[in-house]
DNA sequence: GCCTATTCATACCGTTCGGTATATAGGGAT
DNA sequence: ATCCCTATATACCGAACGGTATGAATAGGC
């Protein structure tokens, strides 16, 4: 009873596509179109698979959007975590400024940001989904508020400017970027909108 | 043959329900759900109309749209034109972004704005809405650029600081106002976020 | 009173939506 | 070889989609 790998030999009749590979094509879809706006007929299309490979591996439409969310903010999104560990406010601000400025600069990704398109779209059918989405993002606000935090405590920023009123102010930058870039602004364009922001970045 | 008003009696049955009424109400619900995300049923719902009396009074769904647009530029977004009578560049970002803040804290209105909701939402069969949004904003940014042209001729602005970077930048800012009013965001933070962004507006 | 023109209400069109029942194919265990 | 379990492919489900045909209702022009 000797198993080597009990992983890759489960039971029966081996699945002849990868996850991985599905779930990013999967991802492509929802951030091209919203979740609404990607059909069953397209993600599986783009997937690779059929509608019950799809069913079986990811559960249903939502739980896919969910798959496909997490695989974004751990592969899209991790430049925001790490520029938290800038040394300053004004570096983590330019951390994440510059990172979101250029994921929108890849070409081979779909413009725009999945986040905000997904707390966008759309009709009632979709509330858990922007639900969802508002969670996430209170999270990442959360996140950054407390780096803001020691930020204030140091004396990195003028008197009377909170570090909750900063943070809401970087992040409308940077959802306002990606809502341009989504609408097709030019590379040169949104690096203006970087560096604008960056040069009004207020100072003590 | 003298006749009065060839308007108000055109010659078959008169029709029984208010065109700008039933208007709003479209306005209404492609507000709350994006273009997509309305369907033909919730508008006529909303409209008070049924389904041929809105064909025969609108064309059709798209052309609705259209129709909802102009309404939405010419009741709601009429403070973004008056706006650029103001002294200076300053005073116009003010009153843009106090504007834009008025807007979101209206309790009967739709939070989020339309033009951004359209802009983002959604699939290829909405490309044509995305599209005429774009043509409008494009407009609109215009418009701003070049009163801040003057301002920037006026030496109104810090040197290297473009009137085009800047008319972006608030662009940017009350397009991520939008989004952060669409995903639940306070009136309280809101005004932090006007507020902080007016206390970081550069001066000469 | 009758014709014409327009609106209204109902019922329906074909298509697409998200999701599934069913039957077949294929690998592990015995 | 047989059984079991899972993945595959096809074909289908009811519901909702945007849009319309049809006939009754209601006005003006003659």
């Amino acid at each position: 009873m000797n198993r080597l790998c009990t992983l890759t030999a489960p039971k029966g009749r081996p699945r002849e596509f990868d996850l991985d590979v599905a779930l990013a094509g999967a991802l492509r879809v929802f951030w091209r179109n919203g979740y609404e706006g990607a059909s069953m007929a397209e993600l599986t299309a783009e997937m690779g698979i059929t509608k019950p490979s799809l069913y079986a591996a990811f559960g249903n439409k939502e739980a896919l959007f969910h798959k496909a969310l997490d695989l974004y903010e751990r592969e899209k999104l991790a430049y925001m975590t790490s520029a938290l560990e800038a040394p300053t406010a004004r570096a983590v601000a330019e951390r994440l400024l510059r990172g979101a400025l250029q994921m929108q600069m890849s070409t081979c990704d779909p413009k725009g940001c999945l986040s905000v398109i997904s707390s966008v779209a759309c009709s009632a059918e979709a509330e858990p989904i922007k639900a969802e989405v508002a969670k996430r993002r209170a999270s990442s606000e959360a996140a950054l508020m407390r780096r803001f935090d020691e930020a204030k405590a140091a004396g990195e920023f003028p008197d009377g400017l909170e570090s909750h009123a900063l943070m809401r102010y970087l992040f409308a930058i940077m959802q306002g970027l990606s809502i341009q870039a989504g609408s097709g602004a030019t590379c040169t364009e949104l690096n203006q909108l970087v560096e604008t922001s960056l040069s009004v970045w207020p100072t003590r």
